[in-house]
DNA sequence: TAGATTGTTAATCGATTAACAATC
DNA sequence: TAGATTGTTAATCGATTAACAATC
């Protein structure tokens, strides 16, 4: 998947789902279709699309499976993406069970925490495991890219041990700013700010 | 806050937890330095400081405590947002328990569910109230904004049973594309897509 | 003073929208 | 045929980066 830039990934992530689970009795959509549900336009719809190589029909729009098959190859959703969570608090554990990630090749390999009583603990048919067994694991299953959800007052302390082990790419949960060497890359997801731009469609709509 | 972009936001909130976890022993921060940790830049950095009315300081850069705090005005934090929660499944209960968003305004008032065994029970504080009472409680609190956390095959059927309450804004959890009227505005939060686009990050960087 | 940093303008880059020929 | 829809180019819009004078 090079070539795509985040906005399309993000659009094209959402025709997915309308194709997955709105748009199921028929076989065409059309870009319109597509674009008055997102509120987009519709040329843009037909620009996304044809990055993904499909092709159109003139007069009656894409073939809905031909479409979501082909967004399914653009995105890498068939290729298995391994990842270990660390920090198997509420949000560690609704990710762990959030059945959706496997459909879309993320499997979720192992989740850690260092709290003693819920070392052991089962979730979602995995075991929560001792953080001191990081850099075993990961050279053993060669996982680079973990899941943070640990409390933000211990983020940089976790996510130092997490590089030092040999962790490459952080999907950072907490609401911290991480210090991390060059050859680290830490992605943000930021709950907050998703609210805060929510709030301002809200005000622009009123 | 109106007048600033959804990349604005993002960006304001980004520096704002580093102002509010990492940087908290000392009293100037530059718009390098700001750059450099989130690797964006630096102009770009004072651009968006601008825009929240903040001056620096030649030769020391912007006073900690300063920016935080116009970065809470501009964005609107200390203003109180009430939501209601639909669903109260694990993603449903683990965002009830997120301690931040609190501090950030957001008030969430209840937790519905219609599934009998859950109604009753109590979460972070919140008893889980039967869906029904939806319709009741908007008119009584006036809250008009909804976290959506069902599961995706029933997140259009309760959307159209919210809409028809009076919800105005969804903030929507569920990988599903939802149909509403054209006064109502659903923001689409896809843990998917950021995960997509996290992945391309990835492949980037290799 | 010399060096560092801001604040801001102009230049560039990228993303979206408008427009329309092609064609089913 | 007339109408609808694609595929694509050109125009516009918005966001980022480069550059640099001001100044502490």
């Amino acid at each position: 998947m090079p070539d795509v830039s985040n906005k399309v990934i993000n659009r094209l992530t959402l025709y997915h789902c309308l194709l997955k689970y709105t748009v199921v009795d028929r076989p065409f959509i059309s870009s319109s279709e597509i674009a008055a549900l997102l509120d987009l336009d519709d040329s843009l719809v037909r620009k996304d699309i044809a990055l993904c190589g499909v092709l159109g029909h003139k007069k009656q729009g894409y073939l809905v499976l031909d479409l979501k098959k082909s967004i399914e190859n653009k995105l890498g959703f068939s290729e298995r993406k391994k990842v270990f969570i660390i920090g198997a608090g509420r949000l560690g554990t609704a990710l762990v069970n959030y059945a959706d990630f496997k459909d879309y090749g993320i499997d979720i390999l192992a989740l850690f925490d260092n709290d003693s009583h819920k070392i052991g603990q089962e979730i979602g048919g995995q075991k929560i495991i001792s953080l001191d067994k990081l850099s075993n694991l990961i050279s053993r299953v060669n996982v680079k890219n973990i899941i943070l959800t640990v409390p933000p007052q211990v983020a940089q302390e976790v996510t130092d041990y997490a590089v030092q082990c040999g962790v490459r790419f952080i999907w950072n949960f907490t609401p911290t700013v991480l210090k991390v060497p060059k050859s680290v890359t830490v992605y943000y997801e930021n709950v907050i700010s998703s609210f805060m731009q929510m709030q301002n469609a809200m005000i622009a709509q009123i």
